[in-house]
DNA sequence: CTGAAAGCGCTTACAG
DNA sequence: CTGAAAGCGCTTACAG
């Protein structure tokens, strides 16, 4: 028994008898996939708004085979970067008439798989990831679910990081140039004993951040030394703890990178509760840039990498990719490595002495 | 003409055919609304797992009207309060099925007219929203979309803020409470000049942060001078400006509160560029207890809030709704109020001098 | 426990 | 410029 009281729904059929018309004629005008009469599309219109209709984009995706969604798979919200990345393809989308479906793995392989399954179920009309969840083998985990993606014809892009052995189109940001920046300004100032608090070593990728520091050490005839290189989780916590246990190694060291601002901080905060000063005592550097990195304690010296418009791109390679209806070979539609600028701020300065020991 | 390389997607017809069942048997056996006899449901199981078969959800979501979608409509991403509301929000949806649909406002009306629109094209099965915009004569703009989310049955739940003079459920945080400890926490050291850095003081609350701060000082018994009420945007950059211009006003104050710790560290800032020590020259304030508060330049006293609880919390209320079928009559099924600690970290201490003049 | 069939609300060839 | 009709892939009464 219906209840009178519901009020149904008003329906692209319900417009049509108003108007006297038939549905497609409701639709095309609509849309304006088809040419209307402009008198039969401005009573169309006008019936459609008195009415109060509401499109049911379930029924034109399932139709259209287009849901005008894109997911966002990422890894950690909460890092200023990602939510700067997230501002920049949220708006974009908007803009093109897309929604955003996002999507927090927590860097859990078996997450992101659970994740990338129900984005295939939703019809997704493009994927967006930072891919950075990865075994403990180094290989991507994920491949055989990118792949479903493709066999629909559903394009994906890599931000950030690119996949692990699997050609995909990406927007990676050169984190070897940038963690090279960063180190060669630290040389320059006299540092000879950098340590780097380095991210999980599983992630680091082959030309990534550790073949950069080991390079700009080299070029400068710098030894490199295994005990400055310190493996660290993926959070500010996590710095802070690593950057105490090297403090209390007693491994002497006048600088330290972090992978990313997010864990800088942590850094900082050790390093002042053991009263040590920033950049007297020890030089401190970032990476990334994020919107806090100038608010920091002590101003972050940085790599900087457009956060914002790295998400913007991604949107828009997407979307074109859609409206081309682009043949689906090329699976590496965009390939493109975002190159940083070294920012100085007050955390680096010149040696002093040397701590520890 | 179809290509031959296209693999269509597997149905739920295709499975059936394979099964020699119904289309009818594999749609019970796959959600289990109905009992099937255990060795068809595994047959069916197997064969829709060797054709790789991934259902259609915008087909489901048409057909029974539930997309398994929410919404979540937020001013801003990038104020690390909201960012971990997000994290809390998608994980629990999650867990129960749910993804999430995220649309970003900007504190603009239109905007977020806009999102709402779209969201109810989408069909999402519930809505969250920290409905911060208003317009200049205090009254929330969008509440026609809300009956529109009304009328279909779509729950809506309020978080962080409350929408003005519509009864929908909401999960508040308590911004007279929060003030009031922070206010009273530096009567309590001695000040007697605060300043208050505040929002635009036209999204005020009636009984909120502006009643909590007169309040305080009423009830101290010292006078409250317009002079150190600051109108602010709500971002750290604004907050650095707006403290500048104090300063330069020549107006005295022993202390700056801020309306959240994403602003306090522009205010930070700014003071630590004037050549001012917190707390020695002025204390500082924030709001909310974001994970950086406590990695800031000085640790921030602040309000803490439970923030990822939040989120949980509104996805559990909007769930357990659905899942009730509760009847439609109680918009405000539900009011919560969460109350916040003071959070006493470095960069409060007692009056010394005055500042200004 | 199972099946045949209707229908969710659109879009889109097909025909005029 | 317009209409009649098929169909997207599911779910769910209805009937047995």
């Amino acid at each position: 028994m219906p209840r009178k009281d519901i009020k149904q729904a008003v329906r692209i059929q319900d417009i049509a008898q108003e108007a006297g018309v038939s549905s497609a004629t409701v639709s095309y005008a609509l849309c304006g996939t088809r040419g209307v009469s402009a008198d039969t599309r401005k009573r169309i219109l006008r019936i459609a708004n008195s009415l109060g209709y509401i499109p049911n984009r379930q029924a034109a995706a399932l139709r259209a085979r287009r849901s005008m969604i894109l997911g966002f798979l990422v890894t950690d919200i909460k890092n200023p970067f990602f939510a700067e990345i997230v501002c920049g393809i949220e708006s974009t989308a908007a803009a093109r008439g897309y929604r955003l479906m996002l999507c927090v793995t927590g860097d859990d392989p078996r997450d992101e798989a659970r994740h990338l399954q129900m984005l295939l179920e939703h019809g997704v009309d493009g994927l967006i990831l930072v891919p950075i969840a990865r075994s403990q083998d180094g290989t991507y985990p994920n491949t055989s679910l990118l792949r479903a993606f493709h066999r629909r014809r559903t394009p994906v892009i890599a931000v950030v990081d690119a996949i692990k052995d699997h050609p995909t189109a990406r927007i990676t940001t050169s984190v070897y140039e940038g963690t090279r920046l960063v180190a060669e300004h630290l040389i320059a100032l006299g540092h000879r004993r950098i340590a780097y608090l380095s991210q999980p070593f599983h992630r680091i990728q082959k030309f990534g951040r550790h073949a950069a520091y080991h390079d700009a050490l080299n070029h400068a005839g710098i030894p490199f030394d295994p005990e400055l290189m310190v493996e660290a989780g993926l959070t500010p916590d996590d710095a802070y703890e690593k950057t105490g246990q090297l403090l209390d190694s007693g491994i002497r060291f006048t600088a330290a990178m972090y992978p990313n601002d997010y864990m800088a901080v942590g850094g900082l905060r050790m390093l002042r509760e053991r009263g040590l000063r920033v950049p007297d005592d020890v030089s401190v550097t970032g990476f990334d840039d994020v919107e806090w990195a100038r608010f920091c304690e002590v101003p972050l010296t940085t790599a900087r990498f457009p956060a914002r418009a790295l998400g913007e791109m991604a949107v828009r390679e997407l979307t074109e990719r859609l409206s081309r209806h682009a043949p689906p070979e090329d699976e590496a539609f965009c390939q493109i490595s975002v190159s940083p600028t070294l920012v100085v701020r007050r955390s680096t300065g010149p040696v002093a002495g040397e701590l520890g020991a």
